[in-house]
This record gives C-alpha cells, structure tokens and sequence, in this order.
DNA sequence: ATGAAAGCGCTAACAC
DNA sequence: GTGTTAGCGCTTTCAT
C-alpha cells in the first residue's frame, strides 16, 4: 500500500544510520548520545548532535520500543468527551502521569462502542504502558478482551467486582441521597426522578440513593424512565410531559434529573410555559455536573463530579499494578452537591 | 493473581511466531490471514484464527508500522482540553478521521508550552499520520520544528502564512464586529472590550473588529487588559473594577470581554453588586463561546465557534497533503452570535 | 569511549 | 496457498 505513483515519496526520513555517518561514528554511539548521554565523550556528544540537527533527525518510536520493549504512553478511553467529568478524568490522569514523565494519550468513544473497541485495539497494539478506561454502558467484554491479553487496565467509572481489575468509581448511591436531602431540607415534599435503564450503574445508584431517602422521609416518589439518554430532545420531551401533568395549585415538585444534559432540555421546557415557577412549582436539577450543557436561562443545581481526582487515582493505580505483590483496589470516590438557582431560586447561594 | 505460571514476570507476550507453531503455519501465512485474508485457505484461516484466540496474540503495532511503514492514527494536539471549542474540535477532527478509517489521538498541552511540545515530539517519534495542531500562543519554534522534520501538519486556530502549512481559522476580526453590532442594535453607546495581549491572535482580532464597529458608529470605545488570561480570579477582578468605576445614573455601559470564562468571573462580580443591575446598566457577553464556563446565574451571551468544522475541515487538509500537487489552503470559517440573557435581559431569546 | 552485531515482531517479496 | 527470508530503525550486549 505504498503510493501509487513513482517516487513522489513524501520525503526519505532520515535514520539513526544517516546521522552516524554525518557524524562520523557508529550507530551504537548515535544511540548512546539519545539515550545515555553521559557514555559518550563529550566531543563526539557535540558532534553527533550537531549531525542530527543537519539532516533532521526524529527518532522512529516504533523502532524504538521495539527494540527496547518499553513506552512511554499512558492511554485514556472515555466514552464521550462531551460530558465535562470525562474532561476532569482526563485531566487528572495528565497531571499525574505527566508528573511521572509519561505522555496521556485520550481517544473519545463518541458514544459508540464499536469505536471504543477500536481504540482499545489501537492501544493494545501499541503496547501502550496502560489503559485507562471509562466504558460505555456494559461493555465486559471489551474489557475482558483487553484484560485477557495482558495489558495493564485500570477502569474507571464501572463497577466490576467480578473482573480482576482495579477500578475508581465515584458515590453515586451518596450522590442520589445528597441531591434527595437537598430538595426535602428546602421543603419540597413531591420527588420526582427522571433516569434510564438501571443497565447503567450511575442511573441506578443514584435511584436507589433518592428512593431510599425518599423512602425514609415518607415522601412521595416518582419515576420516569427515557429510552436514550443521548436521543436529541430527550430533556425537552421529559420537561414538557412534566410541565403538562402540572396544574396551579399543585404541591410544589422536585425533579431530579440523572444527567445535566437531560435536566437541560427538562429544565427549558418548563420554563417555556410561563405559568409555571422554578423552583417555586418545580424545583429540578441535575445530578452528572456536566459543565457542557448548562446553557440554560437560570442555573442549574447539579452534583459536583470527582473527575479529575478519578483520573489521577487511575494512573497511581495503574503503575502499582506492575509492583509484584499488587493486588486490585476499588476505589470510591466523594461527590459534592452544587445549588443554584433551580432549586434555590434567588436566594444567596451556596 | 493473574499468573498461573512461576515467573512472576509480566507475562511474555504471544508473538505471530507462537501463533504459527501452534497453527502449524509459518509466519507468513499468519501474516496473510491478519492483513490479506483472501489470499488464504478458508481452513488453515480457521486454524490460524483459532490459535490467535487460544494464545491470546494482539499484534504489535510497533513492528507493524516499522516493518509496513505505515501508521493508521492521526494526532491532535490542543492547548486545553477545558475550553470547549477544542473539544469540538476534536469531535469534528473525530468524526472526520474515524470516516477514513484512521484513528484520532487527543492530547491537551494543559496549557503549557512545554508540554505541548512534548506531545509534538512524541507523536512526530510515533509517525503517526499526520499532526492536527492547536498552538499555544505563539509556537513557531514548535511548528517549525515538526514541520522541519516532514511530518505532515495542519495549524488550526493560528494564522501563519509564512510557515508552509495548511491552516484553519475561524473569522474572529468578523466575530468581533458582529458582538459589538448586537450591542449597540440594543442600544448601548459605551463599549469597553476586555482583552489581552495582542500577541494572542484572537484577542487581536476580536478586539479589532469591536474597535472598528465603535469607531464606525462613532462611539465610545475603551479597552482594560489583564495580565494573564488564565489566571485564576482575574475575571472577578476585572468584574469587581468595572462594578466600582460605575455610579448610578451613568449611561449603560457593554463589556465586551475576548473570553468566556474572564467574562464568567466578571458577570458573577458584578452581580455580587446588588445595586448594578444585568444588562440594563452593564450588559456583558463573552467572545469564545466556552461552554465549560457558563457557570453563572444568569446566561451569558457569547459567540459560537466553528470548533467542530475547523476539526474536520484539518482532517481533510490534512489528508490533501499528501496529494502531489498539493497547494496549502487558508480556510476561514466563520463564528455566530449567541445571544441570552447577560444583554438581552428577560425579553425572547434568539 | 566507541564499534560490531544480534535481535525486537512484523511485512512483503519472492519462491515453491 | 504457503513457506522463506530480507529488512524496517532502533537498543543493547559484548568486544575492543
């Protein structure tokens, strides 16, 4: 699959071999000047580098660790880099393995598992040191494969007991009682949870932490199930079904929504009947702190995501994998409750 | 508890050597059947199949590239991850490249030069495709030196017409202009724009744009810089001294500030003064469109930039290169306005 | 301090 | 169809 054509070749690259002839040394003292500098008298130092300047030398990293058999890259799979949590993810697994002179290389599943196969595939093959990775919905078997093969994986945001590996999640069981807590302290007595399929463990965790709360406080309970949590309108769909169901006079209503992007949408609808108050009505908010969809004419109440802590856990996670009595850790990390003006109104905010 | 076996080595990695002997095949055939299944018998394909699923064999892809000189991932490279015009862009760079079968590799300078530079030379060592790059401020020494190796490069978001490259723009001089026309349809007669240094190319362009509406309509125009456009605070700076240079009655001022998030910290300072009131007397807007700093309890008008475009559109260019009688291109793309309620005030939003 | 040479795991000719 | 083999560009002993 060269080209075509006769010898447009982009051009030659120059190698280690031409840089030691320009040089006037061998190529096992080029090598050494890149790698070991100190092992290489000073004089020769200058003058190799100086070789390599001239003809443009970039060293061949497939050469390399193939011959040394080590890299130096990280890599990061998230199913979606619209959702700002995996944007603080990747952000903490950079800091921290750039604090260990490791490169992060983050490759976005856009929502499609067969595109995060493939990149699972792409970093295997570049034996890549790790894999850090956020999967989509239930993807075992991905994981598996990846697993299987030996590669160091340490998966982030997906709860897998079963599958000897280290993972970091984030409380969404406490999230779902902090958000629940929330609303009752500010009085409301209607709850109201718009989620998905419970295949999704954020959306059933955070459902059984504001069903028991709920619960607890013998406060009535609603549910509300969307078919795809990504379906263009979704949010708008959800906000316009619960603004229909309300009358004047109604008990005033708290929507928890499972995602910022649904609550979005939700939150819109609403407003565009004018009869109905936020928060006084209806009081919403979302629970993923997804940055990216808060374009809405009054903020949102939502939680606040441990991402970048997620992140950089996963990298000191993934190098202790290599120590030879590791043995797999599940790490849980804290989220945090952010209130505004969906659920506070105008009142001084937290 | 992984190995089974004494050493406690991470396991040897199956080569296609182990595939074939447990195939009974030479190399070559496994080879076949990895890259030219065709070329090989039905039955011996299952056989290789099957003892690439026995031995757990993921080819390397280092030997691979070096062996074929061929490289299936194209790289990007852009200079904060948590502004989310780039993540657009890396969506559309995405979208783009997955169509061509090629797989799209993300890297975030997190806003450091060296680091960028670092993920330069290690996608150049890589050799991979080619290099999508975002620069920091001003990195002609970055660019020049990749480009200098003859790895392909498209720039995006900076112009450099002196650099031999393709690059892809977004129309900020016309993004300034079109801030300040909707202002001042709504009524407003004092600008002040919000900047930073001009060696900032969008910074200048915006700020350009603005400077010859308002002279244009012969209207006051002022400027205010800060120091360091991501330092933290500064926008509630900037916020806190416009709040304090303004006295009832004066005439209703537009801020104009070149960022979303400087314009985030100054709306929420000046909002923190009760008696200025958003946007009668100050009406503010941010010029770039970030969604990740909308954090504000009223929403900010801002422009909309063709993140998502500019990515593909690099993909394209990128892929042109490598025709013979490429000529590089200078794409402009051209930015929108948003408008909410931080100048529009309650009334219906666009 | 430097050079020579043996691979690293794979692809791609080419032979059979 | 399948096997053989010569590299790809580099690292890494091991001599010198």
């Amino acid at each position: 699959m060269s080209n075509g054509q006769g010898q447009p070749r982009a051009r030659i690259e120059p190698t280690i071999t031409q840089v030691a002839e320009v040089a006037g040394v061998s190529i096992g003292t080029v090598s050494n000047v890149l790698n070991s500098p100190d092992k290489v008298a000073p004089a020769t130092r200058e003058r190799v580098l100086e070789a390599i300047g001239r003809v443009g030398f970039i060293r061949n990293g497939n050469a390399r660790s193939l011959a040394s058999g080590t890299v130096h890259t990280i890599s990061l799979v998230v199913p979606d880099i619209t959702n700002s949590v995996f944007v603080d993810m990747s952000r903490g697994a950079q800091s921290a393995s750039g604090k260990l002179g490791l490169s992060l290389l983050i490759a976005s599943a856009e929502s499609d598992p067969a595109v995060q196969d493939r990149y699972l595939d792409v970093f295997a093959e570049a034996r890549s040191r790790g894999i850090l990775l956020a999967p989509m919905s239930d993807s075992r078997a991905g994981i598996q494969r990846v697993r299987d093969h030996g590669r160091r994986v340490v998966i982030m945001n997906y709860d897998a007991p079963d599958l000897d590996v280290c993972t970091v999640l984030m409380n969404n069981y406490a999230g779902g009682r902090m958000a629940a807590d929330h609303v009752i302290e500010l009085g409301y007595r209607r709850l109201l949870f718009v989620g998905a399929s419970d295949e999704l463990q954020p959306v059933r965790d955070r459902r059984c932490g504001i069903r028991d709360v709920a619960r607890e406080a013998g406060i009535s309970f609603d549910e509300m199930d969307v078919q795809d949590l990504r379906r263009e309108g979704e949010g708008l769909r959800v906000g316009t079904a619960i603004a229909e169901r309300w009358s004047p006079g109604d008990e005033p209503l708290a929507v928890l929504i499972v995602t910022d992007t649904l609550a979005e949408g939700a939150l819109n609808a609403i407003l565009a009947k004018r009869e109905i108050r936020v928060p006084e009505d209806i009081a919403l908010m979302g629970l993923d702190g997804n940055k990216m969809s808060w374009d809405t004419p009054i903020a949102m109440t939502t939680l606040e995501l441990p991402g970048f802590a997620m992140g950089a856990e996963a990298v000191r996670l993934l190098i202790a994998e290599s120590e030879l009595d590791h043995v797999h850790e599940r790490v849980v990390l804290p989220v945090a409750l952010h209130a505004r003006e969906s659920t506070l109104g105008r009142r001084a905010q937290s």
